[in-house]
DNA sequence: CGAATTCTTGTAATCGATTACATCTACCGT
DNA sequence: ACGGTAGATGTAATCGATTACAAGAATTCG
């Protein structure tokens, strides 16, 4: 607002840079920078006069003049599949605060399961825009010139991972397993008849959650009734447990449990029922998977296998982190972190028998 | 995999400049970046010689220098408060989709209401590293050492203005005149004894709405009773619904509806209530306020009136994207949307008396 | 006290793309 | 046939920071 700086007439609403820094400072542009990067390498009034001019002019280096020089923009992308699910909030949450935390930006993107923006950020990646990919849940993003995502680039997989690919750090679940122990924890409070609505056919998660509930159900010489598998999940959500209700209510002999492969798609279901005067745990038991927010406010609450969110986010992102600083060489190793479920016990199932 | 590159026997890993590309078609690195911005500029065969050069080698202009030279880096900084609220899932969503749309990247930060943050995402502008800022609800990140976020970079508000800024484009709902109207809807089905669950003090948005509630309450001609005013929100969350209860229990004389200035604080609310038996809507009806995904999923499905947030989201984007567009000389419009919120009515309010 | 060493600072090359300007060729009209 | 013009391409400056190397100043040590 004052007029009070005038040593160039006309340039006034140019961006101060390290040039103008430095002709203040009366030192060259080299001491700037080492001012910035190893203070203990100039001398105490130096770097008092830099400091001074910094502040005077107000200055901040240039992201792209810094990146171009050092190949590098400390910047993530993180993928994600992007129905307006809420699963990713607290790990979107996680995963900028850790990366924050490192001086790291997060760039997210949105694949949808479109080719064409898989295509998209591949080449985001390509040209050079992010120093690691954190694919949470689907595909890794390739090009159709065949090209794939440089090796230079570090890439993490978290919640699916893809079989045969040692260079990607993975961070999920035992979805099968933690199944499986829902399944039996349903079978230890009596129930036999038991159903299952499972995820979107084609991905792995909903494969495998099917896996573990038909390994609870041989495991305990229970048939696994074809009848009590209900496809037609679109996705991890509410209208398919809805859909799903359908099915239950076509049935003559109906199942005492239920295990969704997500909570939004028990809730769904839940709410389906009782709209029909259905009673949820007294008619119908029903046990989740994930414990998303919305399953302990519910009411009843759901009884669910929780995955541990917040803290696979923490280490995707530190391994990230880790796997970004170490040099180029490739030589960093990867991991493969499978995290333990935890049942969470609430309303939603009751005893039976 | 296969050699049959043997221009330079060392310089295998590097990645590919246009250098490479330009000595591969015979050309001049100024013809390939034309070839490439503006292909009718260039000869027929130059360009195929070009493309073919591109093909084969999977070259892909490099993000830092583009952005050194062309002084736009093609992103977006979104902020967001980023306390584990899904209110801003489908917000992200059509933020990406437009930016994406429009060829720019989003980046998101969480200011987490903290100092060093908003100081920390100052910097990220003044760095040059974003061409936009949207800010979702909460501050305009500001610098110690008082030095502004510069105005050649647009700034969008959404869901909160700030007084006095003509600068920025504001895209938020009436407030205040919504959740007059969502009272009237109450004292329109017979309630007379209306309770109040405001958000977090200090915030505008909470302000306004109490004061819809104020202003519909003495335009009936009912008085503002302290007493059915429950404050003590932390935030816009279950616990803060939670909370609330108390304070109806502990009451003599129980209000027959009750306005939550948000929806998961009305579900937290209501989630208390049944737990001790309360009818809902028998007992006591329940408005909210946004329409998040949960309201229609629960039970009893949530009357409640709708922030056009996907809608919002894309006004919004738009508009950064025509400022950011339309040269930097600070004459581009701002624009100040105020949308229209809809009372959408389901099941819990009924009629009394 | 002078030579060797260390410390501090400056000069200039560099990162990879874009683009103003120069140059050269081809084609036009008269 | 010749000057003029349009079109295609090349040359080199430029964006703003980092850093190898050079050079000068200060310190140490025999």
């Amino acid at each position: 607002m004052r007029k009070s700086e005038p040593p160039e007439p006309e340039a006034a609403a140019r961006s101060v840079t390290i040039q103008d820094v430095a002709r203040r400072a009366g030192v060259s542009t080299a001491t700037v920078s080492r001012a910035l990067a190893l203070p203990e390498r100039v001398t105490e009034a130096t770097r008092a006069a830099v400091f001074s001019a910094i502040r005077e002019t107000g200055y901040t280096p240039n992201a792209a003049a810094r990146s171009l020089r050092a190949k590098s923009t400390k910047m993530v992308l993180v993928l994600l599949p992007g129905i307006g699910n809420s699963f990713f909030t607290p790990v979107l949450n996680a995963l900028e605060e850790v990366f924050t935390e490192g001086g790291y930006g997060v760039l997210i993107g949105y694949t949808r399961q479109s080719r064409s923006r898989e295509t998209h950020y591949a080449r985001v990646i390509r040209a050079g825009q992010v120093d690691g990919v954190l694919v949470v849940t689907g595909n890794v993003p390739r090009d159709e010139e065949f090209v794939s995502v440089p090796d230079t680039v570090p890439v993490s997989l978290m919640f699916s991972e893809i079989p045969g690919t040692p260079q990607f750090s993975v961070f999920d679940v035992d979805n099968r397993g933690a199944s499986a122990e829902a399944v039996r924890y349903l079978i230890s409070q009596g129930h036999r008849r038991i159903a299952h609505i499972p995820g979107a056919e084609g991905g792995l998660e909903a494969s495998e959650r099917l896996g573990g509930y038909c390994d609870a159900m041989r495991e305990a010489g229970l048939p696994v009734d074809p009848a009590l598998i209900w496809r037609g999940a679109s996705n991890f959500d509410f209208a398919s447990g809805e859909r799903a209700a359908r099915d239950y209510f076509a049935l003559d002999e109906k199942p005492t449990a239920v295990f969704a492969a997500a909570d939004e798609i028990a809730l769904g279901f839940m709410r389906a029922l009782k709209n029909r005067g259905v009673g949820i745990p007294a008619d119908v038991s029903v046990i989740g998977f994930d414990d998303t927010e919305y399953a302990v406010h519910y009411d009843p609450a759901l009884t669910t296998m929780r995955q541990p969110r917040n803290e696979m986010g923490r280490l995707a992102a530190t391994d990230l982190l880790r796997r970004m600083a170490t040099g180029r060489d490739g030589t960093v190793p990867t991991l493969k972190v499978r995290l333990a479920c935890e049942l969470v016990v609430r309303e939603s199932v009751r005893a039976v028998e």
